[in-house]
DNA sequence: CGCTTTTGACCAGCGC
DNA sequence: GCGCTGGTCAAAAGCG
């Protein structure tokens, strides 16, 4: 594992720039640096960065909307119907993002993807008796189910600067799948908890134009507590702690989506007190950033301290960072 | 031996 | 209908 692991990371690093920075450290990503997928995009599954390209041009992001909005992409899950009857929200065009995920709203419904191994009817014309006798192995093999949408758990994301393609964050992962990405010479990995019965996915992949960033994105629910302990796994500064400087302090769950169950909405809200109630929420994060909820963080705070933030990301890098801001 | 990763193939959805 | 792409499956290989 850890050699693989290795291998991964020689591969990163080859094809970024670390001489200045420490390896394992972790630095804030500059958001409007970072490249569009487009088919993601047009598919709903944005990214927070995305999102911040949207907004108005002379929107002056503070330090906070700076950090939160790229790094947590809440994945609203309404119907394309819904959305309409069910977005009280403001126009994201019209009006500096209160909250990030007005502007992620899918552009497209959120199609399916859960794959079954049901038997149910799936035949497909084969051709000659040769192909009838592959197609029916391959049917055997892969049996789906169709004229089922197959629904989307919702999802977010966030980036991370890491020369670690898998964050640990505390839950067991096995790797299933890895696929090439269009426009970008990094492959994106697919993995699903081990956990019986859990069935949370995530997906990583590097930045194609900053190789150093690490775009994580969840999709499920955990049913389970976390096998590993929050702190402990948080305790080095690792990536794991960069996730939690970078995701957690700003999720927010946001009170409308809240009273409209949805538990895996969040809205960034720089400026409000963390909300109180996380029903249900306890297990749709990873650990880490379930700590960090426990604690109770508020962006007022944030602002005049840090806190994990000042003691992972270089101090050069945070002052960069406002540069950018002026 | 059990678990994880790799990898090619397959399927579904979408745009043209 | 066709091609492209994202997502998933599952056998084989790898690893401890």
């Amino acid at each position: 594992m850890e050699k693989k692991q290795e291998l991964k990371t020689d591969n990163s690093m080859a094809n970024s720039a670390f001489s200045d920075e420490i390896p394992g450290s972790l630095s804030l990503p500059s958001i409007f640096d970072m490249p569009c997928d487009q088919s993601d995009h047009q598919k709903g599954l944005s990214l927070g960065f995305m999102d911040m390209l949207s907004i108005p041009a002379d929107y002056n992001p503070s330090l906070f909307d700076l950090f939160s909005t790229p790094t947590m992409m809440p994945q609203p899950q309404v119907q394309p119907q819904q959305q309409q009857q069910q977005q009280p929200l403001p126009s994201p065009a019209s009006t500096v993002p209160e909250s990030s995920e007005v502007v992620n709203t899918p552009a497209t419904p959120n199609s399916s993807s859960i794959s079954s191994s049901s038997n149910e009817g799936q035949t497909k014309a084969g051709g000659g008796e040769e192909d009838q006798d592959q197609e029916k192995t391959k049917k055997q093999l892969k049996p789906k189910k169709k004229n089922q949408k197959r629904q989307r758990e919702p999802r977010f994301a966030f980036m991370t600067k890491s020369e670690v393609d898998h964050l640990d964050d505390g839950y067991r992962w096995r790797k299933y799948g890895q696929k090439a990405v269009k426009n970008s010479p990094y492959p994106r990995s697919y993995y699903r908890c081990t956990t019986a019965g859990c069935g949370v996915k995530k997906r990583v992949e590097r930045s194609c134009d900053d190789s150093s960033i690490v775009v994580t994105t969840y999709e499920g629910q955990h049913k389970h507590p976390c096998p590993v302990t929050p702190r402990g796994s948080i305790g080095i500064a690792t990536e794991a702690a960069g996730f939690s400087t970078f995701a957690s302090p700003f999720v927010v769950p946001h009170p409308q989506y809240q009273q409209q169950q949805h538990p895996y909405i969040y809205s960034l809200q720089p400026r409000l007190n963390v909300s109180t109630s996380t029903t249900n929420l306890n297990h749709a994060f990873p650990s880490f950033v379930q700590d960090q909820r426990r604690f109770g963080t508020s962006s007022a705070t944030f602002l005049r301290d840090h806190g994990l933030l000042q003691d992972i990301v270089p101090s050069q890098t945070r002052k960069d960072q406002f540069k950018e801001e002026e």
